[in-house]
DNA sequence: TTCTCAGCCGAAGGAAATAAGGCATGTTTG
DNA sequence: CAAACATGCCTTATTTCCTTCGGCTGAGAA
């Protein structure tokens, strides 16, 4: 009652609310998390402890959604990376994505705004496994009268972690 | 010389040679790389040490490249995630693809074929700093010129691994 | 002032990672 | 064929790290 901080949330998703140590562990951790809280510690002039609790704060609070290794899809019989775009005109699609989950290419399904309604991430073999791939999603009911068109993807690269360093 | 092994190696990055024990090894680290040694081995049959050797043996390989935090972009500030496609018709942006990765609203920057020459996935606070970026990247030396449209993501799933699981 | 709470520290216990030695299987070499 | 080797695994042992606990300190509220 005395603050009015809760004026200021107008959003689903509320943002959490981190000092710059906190952001600087994140930033670390999303480039690599496999330091040990001692090294942590010793960047942020804390006791591993305490680093210790302000990860599993941001962990239950869901900043830090998981860990995961990060593999090489060269390496893996996938060296092929596209965007497929999919000219969904009708909405009825939704309920068939988790079809396309199904699918071990695609790596990541995104709806978006535009000419095109679905952006799917890919990764195959080669342009032949893409071209059975393209195949595949068209027989999925809900795909069957749609077009899609393809963007190979010649270079990759990551960018820094999505941790907002300006407020 | 009495094996013609590297005969069949024509590509630059050779697949890796994995057994059904590393495809699942993978598998499970891509999902969630916080699992003991010990845990993995109860899955895949395997004493703790003979686990750790394999992703040692993965990680110098290269098959794994690296272990990160996954961070929830919607908490962090930056809950609007969208597709920047970029029409450069010259090849000597690749150049200036550095002052891109200094950008840390930019999360990916793939360079596609298709009409767009360049795709980056972005992630801003509001629509207003999707403006701003969008300014500030045409403000770069060498896209100057350059027309770009958006597309703004309303929804992201996360895939299955790159792990092919067939042959 | 006094109370409470949040965040940090140091110590201690337990769990997990890592290293070392030995064994079995399959492959190359003499 | 037999010997030497390599590979992959297991068990044991050591060390490092994770995790919990109790107490301390400073900021804010009563």
């Amino acid at each position: 009652m005395t603050k009015d901080t809760n004026h200021v949330r107008p959003r689903l998703a509320a943002p959490a609310r981190l000092d710059d140590k906190d952001r600087t562990l994140l930033g670390l951790l999303a480039e690599d998390s496999t330091r040990s809280y001692a090294e942590l510690g010793k960047l942020l002039h804390l006791s591993p402890p305490a680093v210790h609790e302000r990860v599993k704060r941001l962990r239950q609070d869901g900043v830090i959604k998981a860990n995961v290794a990060v593999l090489d899809g060269s390496r893996l019989g996938r060296p092929l990376l596209a965007f497929v775009h999919v000219d969904t005109t009708s909405w009825a699609v939704t309920r068939h994505l988790l079809a396309l989950k199904e699918l071990p290419e695609v790596e990541e399904i995104h709806t978006v705004t535009g000419e095109s309604a679905m952006l799917l991430k890919v990764r195959t073999r080669d342009t032949q496994a893409l071209e059975d791939l393209l195949e595949r999603i068209h027989s999925i009911e809900g795909f069957k009268g749609t077009r899609s068109y393809i963007a190979l993807s010649t270079y990759l690269e990551r960018g820094p972690s999505p941790v907002a360093d300006d407020q």
